[in-house]
DNA sequence: ACCTAAATAT
DNA sequence: TATATTTAGG
């Protein structure tokens, strides 16, 4: 059966990468960089000691590599000189908030994950830099880091369907390794994330032989779409019993206006879901039960 | 105005 | 090197 399919590349991922103390840190660390460094914000979780200037923190942003993983996401800054400076602002007139830089932004594979998440609920058609970032809703990333990551997320699926499509049926997990062959930059991360099925059906309707597609009418327009989309107990990607992968009950405009609807959660109590419900598996067991992965990160630390 | 693609910088 | 950012074009 089909479920089968689905079930193993899931059930992969969810081995891979869920450490809790990954998923925790992801909004936290996403705090505006230019806030941050404004008000020389350095780690909301680490407030033990704090002395006018003091060495820079840990810089480390390394994702997967180890256990105990800090605050991914932002890097901090390379080092430079921090922003002892920044203590003043307005002195002179001059904008440091806008001025600034962002740092470099660091595309962990829960970020990716959530990337990738957002995409496919949106579906491949209305995957727009704009549409996902908003979706994401995570603070600190803008459109233009979408858009770069949507182009190389986008490679990276071309690669794997002109390999898979010679290859025959050696599934998605051979795919992922061609791709990685042909194109070694983009395979790590991406090979965090498992491609949703439909993602690599760039232009087929409908695909599935034996599924008689049952007359999916959802003729909710409207604000209905998220509460719909996202409240999908089952069937996400992949099994899709409703029968179409694409889900056109999400129109660009619906999309942003929605998520407008939800707005970002600014400072203060976010107890606003801006995205994320059951995108992940529908808490599998794992035989012998090790680790339940529950992807719902806590964007509300406060 | 937005999205896509390539080029550049770190 | 690999990754992200930036610039250019459609």
């Amino acid at each position: 059966m089909r479920e089968s399919e689905e079930g193993s590349w899931f059930s992969k991922w969810e081995e891979e990468l869920p450490s809790p103390d990954e998923l925790m840190p992801l909004t936290q660390t996403l705090i505006t960089p230019d806030l941050a460094a404004a008000f020389d914000i350095r780690s909301p979780l680490n407030n033990t000691d704090h002395s006018s200037d003091s060495p820079p923190p840990p810089p480390s942003v390394n994702s997967i590599a180890s256990n105990h993983l800090q605050p991914p996401v932002l890097s901090p800054h390379p080092a430079s000189a921090e922003f002892s400076e920044l203590g003043e602002l307005g002195g002179t007139g001059d904008e440091p908030a806008r001025t600034l830089k962002r740092p470099r932004l660091v595309w962990t594979p829960q970020l990716h994950k959530r990337f990738v998440d957002a995409v496919a609920h949106l579906g491949i058609k209305n995957a727009v830099p704009k549409t996902i970032m908003q979706l994401m809703s995570v603070d600190g990333l803008t459109r233009e880091n979408v858009a770069s990551h949507l182009q190389k997320y986008r490679l990276y699926l071309k690669r794997m369907q002109g390999l898979s499509s010679g290859g025959g049926a050696a599934g998605v997990g051979a795919a992922a390794a061609a791709a990685a062959v042909a194109d070694p930059a983009t395979e790590h991360l991406f090979a965090s994330s498992p491609v949703p099925p439909h993602f690599l059906r760039p232009n087929s309707d409908h695909f599935l032989p034996f599924v008689s597609v049952p007359t999916h009418h959802h003729h909710h327009q409207q604000q209905m779409a998220t509460a719909a989309a996202y409240q999908r107990p089952v069937g996400h990607f992949g099994s899709a019993p409703n029968g179409q992968f694409e889900h056109p009950f999400l129109s660009r405009q619906a999309a942003q206006q929605q998520v407008q609807r939800m707005g970002p959660q600014l400072h203060g109590h976010g107890p606003l879901q801006p995205y994320m419900e059951n995108l992940e598996p529908p808490a599998n067991n794992v035989n012998g039960g090790g680790r339940k992965v529950l992807t719902l990160f806590p964007t509300g630390g406060d």
